[in-house]
DNA sequence: ATTTTTATTGAACAATATGTTCAGTAACGA
DNA sequence: TCGTTACTGAACATATTGTTCAATAAAAAT
């Protein structure tokens, strides 16, 4: 990708997310965006249609990011059970977004939470799906998959949403304990 | 309150409402409220502030309305054990959003189930917060009482939109026994 | 080093949406 | 019947959206 556009296209992404942080994503205007960002109003709308597109591939950096990096403890932990914690994967998670790459936690705390939390729980089915059978969960025969994987993604988003709101005072460590304490 | 007053209020909310279990809350129009409403554009302004307001009042109506007829059960059941399910605070609930009354499931099956789902949530935390001891679920004492409620209270957020999704082709009572599968 | 390709700019543009104002009219309640 | 309250519809200023275009500058290719 041509070096302009891609510093446009960092500009961009670097200027909704500080607006993100501040306020509502239906009170963001494209205008403002462009005065952040400083660039020029035709730019902006060569790089996205709308600002909902903006927001869908702004999600997509970020969350692909996490559940690659995952996916690769993963599939390493799939395999190697002789490793602390082999239920990780969800205690790897945890950690990622306590480090707050991508500052995806101003974004998770902040008023817009929701818009984000939905994606992530996209990927995360995605995740548990893949995996479900290497974890250490008893499937009562009588639940859908379906909804038993609807379910513990939806436990770990709800968990994340419950950690930020608290100003994540708990460690990842005792995060994870909370999410299996439930989900088991 | 003045039968115009009533009258003009009950229509912008049917407009809206069909609106939205059609299309998504951003992309409806102030503009087209009115015209199906069929009042005018100043009546409407002197009913809702914005149309966020709009969208919290029709929350507030649909859910205070399920909240109030639940919470009256619950006294009832609260005291008397001999009841077929003691646990059917969410066994009522969830027969209630089938009966569909309000057209209630239109919106939580359209686009944008999220922001009634969200709003239900924060009843429904209340709801849980108030009577958590009555429901027979061991409690696990390293977790905080926070954290449990919202975690039920999420989890029935979450089986009414796994429901929903799957076109509601389960019995109330079949859902409520998955429910409790996953909260036990 | 020169040429070609590509991206950005800024301004102008029409189209749409927002929220307010006001005088006239109709419905309500007492 | 009379005073009050609500609705109307049109007009209004303002803000936002998304597009267009010619000029300019940076990058890539030769």
């Amino acid at each position: 990708m041509d070096r302009r556009r891609r510093k446009s296209r960092e500009a961009i992404f670097a200027a909704f997310s500080e607006l993100l942080s501040k306020k509502n994503f239906s009170q963001i205007t494209v205008g403002e965006i462009i005065e952040h960002a400083d660039i020029g109003r035709a730019t902006f709308y060569s790089h996205f249609e709308t600002k909902d597109y903006l927001l869908k591939e702004l999600c997509e950096e970020l969350f692909c990011h996490i559940f690659d990096s995952t996916k690769e403890h993963g599939h390493t932990h799939r395999h190697i059970f002789d490793c602390d914690a082999p239920d990780s994967v969800f205690l790897h998670l945890f950690q990622h977004l306590s480090r707050n790459d991508n500052h995806i936690l101003d974004l998770l705390s902040s008023q817009n939470n929701d818009l984000f939390l939905r994606y992530f729980k996209v990927g995360l089915v995605d995740l548990i799906e893949s995996q479900l059978e290497t974890f250490e969960i008893r499937i009562p025969a009588e639940l859908p998959r379906n909804f038993l994987v609807n379910h513990i993604a939806a436990t770990f988003v709800e968990t994340v949403r419950w950690w930020v709101e608290n100003k994540m005072q708990e460690s990842p460590e005792l995060i994870t304990k909370y999410f299996f304490l439930v989900i088991h």
